[in-house]
DNA sequence: TCTTTATTTCCAGTATCGTCGAAATATGGA
DNA sequence: TCCATATTTCGACGATACTGGAAATAAAGA
């Protein structure tokens, strides 16, 4: 990932209303939600949340889908995951302390690819 | 961590100067490096950069001390890892397929904490 | 104390961002 | 086609952020 990216996916995420329109769709899983359902949790307008999910969608973070008159958007786990990749890939160069935390928190994620550590 | 300090260090993060500076303290280590010398480094003025620490310092990523004439400053390792934990902590609530490639990132974190993982 | 070096603070011009009313577009149904 | 619903685009105002010159502050040595 180039640092460009980077900043661009962080600076999509450095927004309280964005990222927790983020958070809610991390946690919608793969159904995702429409934007009108989304506008309504966060108690935030239509087109204001328009264009945070334009924000957001142009960092690669969100993905969208229309199903009849509701755009669904789902989180862009994928991209997600590269940012975080990319935050991380340095932690280890000369600071090797720095790299237990992000072991535990990876373990801590209470879910059932848990079990492939002991493979 | 609340969410406003998660904007707060996404914030700072969400910089391509104020990035460098951080992922090159990162790589530095506890020893960390000299405002002078990062700025040396990174090719912009000592008060530009000297702004940009200051932002990363308030959002907790960086510390600093002084030694002699110098500023040290040095990566917040801690609170980076809070911050990481954060944007992480919801993702297996629904879609614990997302989790599987965050492990896959702390394993391939080359330290020789990596030995914690079979204990 | 005076000077040099290192770093930070102040400031102001410029640019970018956030918000939301109003209008435009897209879809499905009568 | 006409209407109702869902969402996005446009536009403009106010707020916030970025930059770097110049001045201020901190420390060490002569």
């Amino acid at each position: 990932m180039e640092i460009k990216t980077a900043v661009t996916a962080l600076s999509a995420l450095a927004h309280e209303g964005r990222l927790n329109a983020f958070r809610l769709l991390v946690r919608a899983g793969q159904d995702g939600l429409a934007s009108g359902e989304l506008a309504r949790r966060l108690g935030v307008p239509a087109n204001t949340l328009s264009g945070s999910l334009n924000i957001l969608s142009h960092a690669g973070l969100v993905e969208s889908r229309r199903a009849g008159k509701s755009v669904i958007y789902t989180a862009g786990y994928a991209n997600m995951t590269e940012l975080l990749q990319f935050l991380m890939e340095d932690c280890c160069a000369g600071a090797s302390d720095i790299c237990a935390p992000l072991i535990e928190i990876a373990l801590a994620c209470d879910c059932d690819d848990k079990d492939k550590i002991d493979a």
